[in-house]
RNA sequence: GGCGACAUAGCCAAGCGGUAAGGCAGAGGUCUGCAAAACCUUUAUUCGUCGGUUCGAUUCCGACUGUCGCCUCCA
């Protein structure tokens, strides 16, 4: 199979050839655990899982590390607001991101390393980029890497640093504005770190860098994230890394689109955000990943309930297929056509609309064959097969009894025309959240 | 001001040189006592606007308009 990503990197889709034959490092940037992950973090999350059950399912050996940042102002701003320990508030925050993952069937990764655990290697780093001259120490205690040393920086935003109009605040002791801080000086005592520059904690964009280097190595196959992390997150990645390796840092920068509500992107500083939690208490975990497969991962895409709604409508009508699917053997009786189809949509930049419609022609041949294939293609997609059956097919066994003499009494009151006993039973059926479904042969009950 | 992305039916969304996938919603039908469910059928002579290249453009090029993202923490 011949896959093929876009490359932020060159801004063209390049042809997918991994630096070790078979074998793929992917690293995406995990979330900072100070509140709770909204569907923007769920976009990112079940982007990097498509991507690495895909890769997977094209049989490549796939090593997956997302960290956790729990070192962060926001961090110990917000347990200080709370009045507890920031590595409490980051532990809290940390178990509500796993069980939103879990709940989204997102795969785990093989590697999650936690910032706090990994200061040595920072350290480490930083004092062989400052003996690289690619970093240099404050009075003030803090280092900072030197931006002009690396002629490269600005490839991966394409930016024109003379033209830049910098935001960044001017501050006294770097050497340039553009200069980033690789460690923080704080003396206070509440939650720093010992280190040979004085105790502090290191800067944000070193911890993808330091680890990367510890789980892979100087160079790996793909780095994700999302787009809004390009600049200044990742180009400082790229900057620290290939200055102290001396070699390319990630072959392929992937990055996915932003989630959007109200025409804006979805921010917990715009306040326009929806939780992950909060929309899975809506819509089942199948159709807010339905939602997201829809949109191709590099476009914006809008967060409406009527998307929500019409997502779920969807799956629910998809899954019902399901009772006639053996997932034991699921494997085993497989349209090679259809599954060929599958694999050219999503070997090119992952087009999983595409692939999406491709399930939905399957299963309109009316064939067993194409339709264990189509659900074939949900699981790789990354579909909790058994999510929506096991809540909504109701087990008739311990009601048989008097759900089918319920049944046989509207069979005859209709029959003696006696429609108002008819609707009587059918309405107290839909009451206590059954429907009776009715056709030629039989009527019969389903959970609503 | 710099860099970049996007504009396709009521809504969501693929396609990116050969004459518009798919989903939702809607409409009609079959079925039904009426419904629901299910099933069948159906829904853009047209892809923001104006030019250009081409035998042919939604697809390539240019201009314009509009929307958004990044340049500050951000998935």
């Amino acid at each position: 199979m011949e896959i093929s990503f876009y490359n932020t990197l060159s801004r063209k889709i390049e042809k997918f050839e991994t630096l070790e034959k078979n074998k793929v490092s992917i690293y995406s940037c995990g979330p900072t655990v100070y509140d709770s992950s909204h569907i923007g973090h769920a976009r990112s999350a079940i982007v990097w899982d498509l991507l690495v059950r895909f890769l997977r399912y094209a049989k490549y050996e796939v090593l997956w590390a997302r960290n956790i940042t729990d070192i962060d102002d926001k961090i110990i701003n917000r347990a200080s607001e709370l009045k507890i320990h920031p590595e409490k508030l980051a532990r809290i925050e940390s178990f509500k991101f796993w069980k939103d993952m879990y709940a989204l069937n997102i795969s785990t990764p093989d590697f999650e390393p936690k910032a706090s655990e990994n200061i040595g290697i920072m350290i480490n780093f930083i004092e062989a980029l400052i003996n690289k001259n690619f970093a240099y120490r404050t009075e003030t205690g803090d280092v900072y890497f030197r931006v002009s040393a690396f002629p490269n920086y600005g490839k991966l935003k394409n930016l024109n640093r003379e033209k830049e109009i910098s935001r960044i605040e001017h501050t006294q002791n770097k050497e340039s504005d553009s200069d980033f801080a690789l460690w923080k000086n704080f003396d206070e005592t509440s939650y720093c770190f010992d280190s040979p520059f004085g105790k502090g904690r290191p800067g944000w964009h070193l911890e993808c860098s330091a680890m990367i280097k510890k789980y892979f190595g100087n160079t790996i196959d793909i780095h994700g994230g999302g787009e809004d992390l390009i600049f200044p997150h990742h180009e400082n990645e790229i900057a620290q890394s290939e200055a102290l390796n001396g070699c390319p840092f990630a072959k392929y920068w992937l990055h996915n689109g932003m989630i959007m509500i109200n025409g804006r992107k979805m921010s917990k500083s715009e306040n326009n955000y929806i939780t992950i939690n909060e929309s899975l208490e809506k819509y089942s975990a199948n159709a807010i990943r339905f939602f997201i497969l829809t949109a191709h991962y590099r476009q914006a895409l809008n967060y409406t309930e009527e998307a929500l709604i019409s997502s779920q409508n969807t799956i629910n009508k998809l899954f019902k297929n399901l009772k006639n699917i053996d997932l034991n053997n699921i494997e085993n009786n497989l349209n090679k056509e259809i599954l060929n189809n599958f694999d050219l949509a999503m070997s090119n930049d992952l087009n999983s609309p595409k692939a999406l419609a491709i399930v939905f022609e399957a299963i309109k041949t009316n064939d067993l064959k194409d339709l264990n294939t189509a659900f074939y293609i949900l699981k790789i997609l990354g579909f909790n097969l058994s999510e929506d059956t096991s809540n909504k097919e109701f087990n008739l066994d311990n009601f048989e009894d008097l759900f089918n003499l319920l049944l046989d009494l509207r069979k005859q009151a209709k029959e003696n025309k006696n429609y108002e006993l008819a609707d009587k039973i059918r309405d107290s059926f839909s009451k206590a959240g059954f429907q009776i479904k009715d056709s030629k042969e039989k009527s019969e009950v389903i959970r609503i």
